[in-house]
DNA sequence: CAGTGAGCGAGCTTCCGCTTGACTT
């Protein structure tokens, strides 16, 4: 493992000839482009991205660290959180080449990005190609030959407390991602995740739903009115709405509340009836216009792109996804159409401004160009800003229409929303006028009325006749070049209504959130980079925690579980704040005001409350992670409470292993039931069904629908219907018997012992599907030959016995009274015939370790902690190495034939050193939880899913 | 959420942020 030192890098070495330089940036295109500028003297290559990182899992930990308690993590954590790097496999050769390549170097230039990553990046290569020669850092923000010339002749030093911020960043991430997720597998599903960005980006959504799900909504009436300005008028009719009667505001969408109650007692709410009487009542009377207000409308241009906005735009333009946007932005990228797509920057470089300015003059004229240059500086929080904004590359741009031909559509639309984008940017404002209009007259009833009317006129488009940014259609909004033109109307001026429409409106919830206004709404709080904008929604999509309807991105029933979960217990680590804090205690190392060590000591141990850092002032994550697992119920944690039903029962979502399903307790009016008992009613929920779609009336509806799989067909011998279905201990076919006849039903006396009767009668068959089979594929005549089992093979000659072939929780075997033979596959229990049943039976019981006294795969040399021999043996979960005590399983890349003697001790030593903890805490959390049904699920093989939450 | 006879060694899942091909279809 590395240390880092201060001045790792130093001063240029001076031999006779031209000294040759190699120079390292992080993108192939980026080196092939500022080659040409350096010249002969300087070899360019990039390290495409980073080399070296945490290892991923166990599977990558050099042997040497494998048994350390760290290794899972990747960081020692009890000394000052040293972190342990590996190369990445797929970038062994690049290291290869890049050390190749520095043996003709007589100095060696650390070209990164300018930004936190690149700092570190530049020190892992350090680190990695060990260089004799002397390194310095080159640092430029602009690709242009003087920049890059300028860059080379002005390096610096690394600066390492920027690569402690960073390294400090991603050991954070790694506690966070690593320690939290398997709390999640214990106590809600395997294979979820939790991280510091995608945990935030969950509990965003799944908080809009929740609200979502408590919006009531609020009805409200208007007038609209169709008014007439006389013919001289242009227009001469507009539309306006009523706003006020008696001096009191109507009441808008926006004064009601989202429990659909009124924020203000200051407005009156109108309902249907009286609007439909008002209506008549101006039906009529003399309008006049109360006051006319007019002022100027301008709007400033939008900054160039970054990857934020642009993903935004291309979603909503072009409907790209973010992951589409970037894919086609890579390629324009390589192929030299735009500058560098993933950036928080909207900073344009001189030359661009002077191409933008000349290509709006031409196109538009000079009145249409900002007489001065437009430089965005708008900051995004966090942001780092090492490249420039997102735009068409070169110092004249190419037009769209140039480049139709070499561009396939995809390319050709995004590049012409950049190029369009960018052009604007320098352009004049927009000028215009808006005008209000107030228009009153006084109702038949006695009632002042007054309407409303708004409208904007543009009268110089500036910008906007090259580019108008589109709104979120889930949100509303109106457009910047939306114009609704008035009649210019003085105060005092008559009116007449042509039209008089009362209005009804609902107040609707706050929308879902879409790719883009989900990347927008963490950019704003500083989550996330430009590099993972798009990796982020796939994140979230892949674990199942949301799924897209159309454009909207709707959380899964998993998410609530899992965003409940991390609020009651790790409230701090989903905190909004979060990484907003995490960023500026990051920015106190990179400006050598706090230490890593101190930080993260304090963030993962907790301890005294320094002055290291807001983040890690929370108590600590380790013990946290302790003390929560005891402490978190699994079933709690899975049983989302939705609302009480109509006699006051809790209606719950439990988030179960073969999906999410609907329970209530209801009482038990089973035969024989206790006056009180309570049972649990469950229904099914269809899939993909939206959180706020499920209403008391549709779990209703739900509850009263028997749970049915998919229907297969008829058995031509019963007629009953075949079904396949998921249940407790995996899939399975079963068959609908007819209803029984329906009880004649007698108010007087209660039906229950009768029907219970006859609910108790023959029993459908049922069969477990093969493991050869799923429930998406399997077909009728399938079903029906698992409904056969379990099979009689014949009697025993010697017993007179029935014997039996039948699939069961170990799988297939023979049954003979109480006494059973495992079957060697499924296909048996079809095909075995008599005498191979007898055949098996004659040999003893195979039981227990007698059962896997199988040959060793291989025989090794002596342990050389125990001193007792090894062998290798094959077992359930594939080939483990055992000295006849302690055993342990081979790991990813452990060859049976190649395995070395050293190699098989250290496992049994990891293995010993691990101890009987994994018993310990399964043995515990199931005692701790209804223990009755817990032992069943412990003793279920691995293979059925062990039903941890019943 | 169907319901039926044993007892054996776990190991893996997971984070965020930097970059492109090399694969497959």
């Amino acid at each position: 493992m590395a240390t880092r030192e201060k001045g790792a890098t130093s001063g240029t070495s001076g031999t006779g000839r031209n000294p040759r330089r190699l120079v390292i940036v992080e993108s192939p295109t980026k080196a092939r482009k500022i080659a040409p500028y350096l010249g002969r003297d300087y070899v360019v290559e990039a390290s495409v991205g980073h080399i070296r990182d945490l290892p991923r899992g166990a599977a990558d930990v050099p042997a040497k660290y494998k048994g350390e308690s760290w290794a899972r993590l990747g960081v020692d954590v009890d000394h000052d959180f040293e972190a342990l790097y590996v190369v990445s496999p797929d970038k062994r050769a690049k290291v290869t080449e890049l050390k190749s390549l520095l043996k003709d170097a007589d100095e060696l230039f650390l070209a990164t990005d300018p930004d936190r990553e690149g700092e570190a990046i530049a020190w892992h290569l350090l680190e990695t190609l060990k260089p004799k020669v002397p390194v310095r850092r080159m640092v430029f923000h602009e690709i242009t030959e003087s920049a890059i010339r300028a860059a080379a002749n002005d390096t610096r030093e690394l600066d390492n407390d920027l690569v402690d911020a960073q390294e400090t960043r991603r050991i954070l991430d790694r506690l966070y991602g690593y320690e939290v997720s398997p709390v999640l597998w214990k106590k809600v599903m395997p294979k979820l995740s939790a991280g510091r960005v995608q945990s935030v980006a969950t509990r965003v959504v799944v908080s809009r739903e929740r609200d979502r799900m408590a919006f009531r909504s609020a009805e409200y009436w208007d007038i609209l009115a169709k008014l007439d300005a006389g013919e001289k008028a242009s227009p001469r009719t507009f539309g306006a709405r009523l706003v006020s009667v008696d001096g009191s505001r109507v009441a808008q969408g926006r004064d009601f509340g989202a429990d659909g109650q009124l924020k203000s007692s200051s407005v009156t709410v109108i309902d249907e009836p009286y609007a439909r009487r008002l209506a008549e009542a101006l039906g009529g009377v003399d309008l006049v216009v109360s006051s006319a207000e007019s002022k100027p409308y301008t709007r400033k241009p939008y900054p160039p792109f970054m990857t934020s906005t642009l993903q935004q735009e291309a979603g909503r333009k072009l409907r790209f996804t973010s992951e589409r946007t970037m894919r086609i932005a890579q390629r324009l990228y390589e192929n030299g159409y735009i500058t560098y797509m993933r950036t928080d920057s909207t900073t344009l470089s001189e030359s661009a401004i002077n191409a933008a300015r000349a290509q709006a003059t031409d196109l538009y004229g000079a009145e249409y160009v900002h007489p001065t240059p437009r430089q965005f500086t708008r900051k995004v929080k966090n942001a780092q800003e090492a490249h420039e904004a997102i735009r068409p590359a070169g110092d004249v741009f190419a037009t769209p229409g140039q480049l139709h031909s070499s561009l396939d559509t995809d390319e050709f639309r995004l590049y012409e929303l950049i190029w369009q984008r960018t052009v604007a940017s320098q352009m004049a404002d927009a000028r215009g006028t808006t005008l209000t209009l107030r228009i009153e007259g006084t109702a038949g009833t006695g009632e002042v009325c007054t309407f409303s009317a708004s409208g904007r006129t543009i009268t110089f488009a500036g910008f906007l006749k090259a580019y108008v940014e589109s709104v979120d259609e889930l949100a509303g909004g109106q457009s910047d070049d939306a114009e609704s033109r008035l009649p210019a109307l003085e105060e005092g001026q008559a009116v007449t209504a042509t039209e008089l429409e009362p209005d009804g409106h609902t107040t609707n919830p706050p929308a879902r959130y879409t790719e883009a206004s989900l990347i927008k709404a963490l950019e704003e709080m500083g989550i996330g980079r430009p590099s993972t904008y798009a990796s982020i929604i796939k994140t979230i999509l892949d674990r199942g925690y949301v799924y897209k309807r159309g454009s909207a991105l709707v959380p899964a029933w998993v998410a609530f579980a899992v965003v409940g979960l991390l609020e009651a217990h790790f409230g701090r680590l989903v905190d909004y704040d979060f990484t907003a804090a995490m960023e500026d205690d990051l920015d106190k190392i990179a400006e050598g005001q706090a230490q890593r060590g101190n930080w993260l000591s304090n963030f993962y141990f907790g301890g005294d409350v320094g002055a290291e850092g807001s983040v890690a002032r929370s108590g600590g994550l380790k013990k946290m992670v302790g003390t929560r697992l005891e402490d978190i119920d699994a079933r709690e944690v899975n049983s989302i409470k939705l609302f009480k039903d109509d006699e006051g029962r809790d209606v719950y979502v439990r988030v179960g292993r073969f999906g999410p399903y609907l329970e209530r307790a209801v009482k038990d009016s089973s035969d024989g039931a206790a006056p009180d008992a309570v049972v649990s009613q469950r229904a099914n929920l269809p899939d993909e069904l939206p959180p706020d779609e499920l209403t008391v009336e549709y779990a209703e509806k739900l509850f009263a629908t028997p749970q049915e799989g998919r229907v297969l067909g008829v058995d031509p011998a019963s007629g009953n219907e075949i079904v396949a279905k998921e249940g407790r201990f995996g899939p399975y076919v079963t068959e609908i018997l007819p209803e029984p006849e329906a009880p004649q039903e007698d108010p007087a006396k209660p039906p229950a012992k009768k029907a219970a009767k006859k609910v108790a009668g023959p029993k459908p068959r049922t069969g477990s599907l093969l493991k050869s089979m799923s429930l998406e594929t399997i077909t009728l005549e399938d079903a029906l030959r698992l409904l056969t089992l379990p099979r009689v093979v014949g009697n025993d000659p010697a017993t007179g016995e029935e014997i039996t072939a039948q699939n069961g929780r170990y799988g297939p075997y023979l049954k003979r009274g109480t006494d059973s033979r495992s079957l060697a596959n499924e296909e048996q229990m079809f095909t075995v015939t008599l005498d191979e049943a007898v055949q098996i039976y004659s040999q003893p019981k195979q039981r227990g370790r007698q059962a896997s006294t199988a040959p060793p795969l291989r025989e090794l040399g002596k342990d050389s902690a125990t001193d007792k021999p090894m062998v290798i043996k094959d077992g359930r979960f594939g080939p483990y190495v055992t000295d006849g005590e302690t055993n342990a399983s081979l790991r990813k890349g452990d060859e049976v034939e190649s395995i070395t003697d050293a190699r098989a001790s250290e496992l049994l030593a990891d293995r010993r050193a691990r101890g009987p903890v994994a018993k310990k805490t399964t043995k515990k959390a199931a005692a701790k939880k209804a223990p009755a049904k817990k032992a069943a699920a412990k003793k279920a093989p691995a293979k059925k899913v062990a039903a941890k939450k019943a």
